[in-house]
DNA sequence: TATTGTTATACTCTATAACTATA
DNA sequence: TATAGTTATAGAGTATAACAATA
């Protein structure tokens, strides 16, 4: 009945991504919470390279947030011992981000469950979820 | 090599839809802002409807929050002139939430533009957009 | 007694602006 | 001068606990 725009495939796609994202808020609160963690600090954690310390202004950018917070974020990490902030000797204004021996452990447990599919893709058949991740690697680029 | 775990499909579908809306993080901060509001509020604008007053313990479990927090976020949302508090008839505890006539504006407004496909959607040839939204369509249940 | 919503409290996230130390 | 990170500040989101009004 000519609602037109609502009906558009792209656009319902994305409403109904929306939707499943949401629907995931209270997990991940509950996963930080057991770690003594907020949901912000999970997220700098996932953003942090066991393999590639990060820089501060690297972290804030991949935060999407203003470099301001990542310092209290990162002191909230480091409090707890996951984290640790070096001086860089080529730029001493530079502190790139270690993740501790704890920090690994945690930020391992935490996206081994945040990783895990959740039931509504559970629920697909192994060709849809194929056809799934396949489409999302083609919307996200070669890659 | 040997990393199983990393290549189920539905692993690697869920890591990449975390990284394709993560990666919206700063659209809605940034709509938000240009209406004065913060995400949380717009989220909760989200979930109001015109159709159909929501009442305060109803938007907390929408909003996956304790209901100490919706008072702050509804009265923030009533000084912008958005949203009306009025008690039922029925049970004079409870208070549903009626949208204004600039709330409901304001709503269509920020609905408009969030539930517009990012160009990664966009990217999709129109045939992999339906199949893209069959898929959710099933994973997100008959409904 | 139980439930809806509010208040009080303490902590975290948030951006802006001003600052320090490097470069 | 410019940049990386910090501090200060003020506002917003967060859960917990205690409370008022109503059922």
């Amino acid at each position: 009945m000519a609602t037109r725009a609502r009906t558009d495939p792209a656009t319902e796609a994305w409403t109904l991504l929306i939707k499943l994202m949401w629907s995931q808020r209270g997990r991940l609160a509950a996963w930080a919470g057991e770690e003594g963690l907020s949901p912000m600090q999970v997220h700098a954690l996932r953003h942090l390279d066991p393999e590639r310390p990060v820089a501060m202004s690297e972290l804030a950018e991949s935060l999407v947030c203003d470099a301001s917070n990542v310092t209290g974020i990162v002191d909230r990490l480091e409090s707890h011992g996951l984290v640790e902030r070096r001086s860089t000797p080529e730029d001493r204004r530079v502190k790139r981000l270690f993740l501790t021996e704890a920090g690994e452990l945690t930020r391992g447990r935490l996206l081994g469950r945040m990783h895990a599919p959740p039931p509504e893709l559970r629920a697909l058949t192994p060709a849809e979820q194929r056809q799934l991740r396949d489409l999302l690697r083609r919307a996200l680029g070669p890659a």
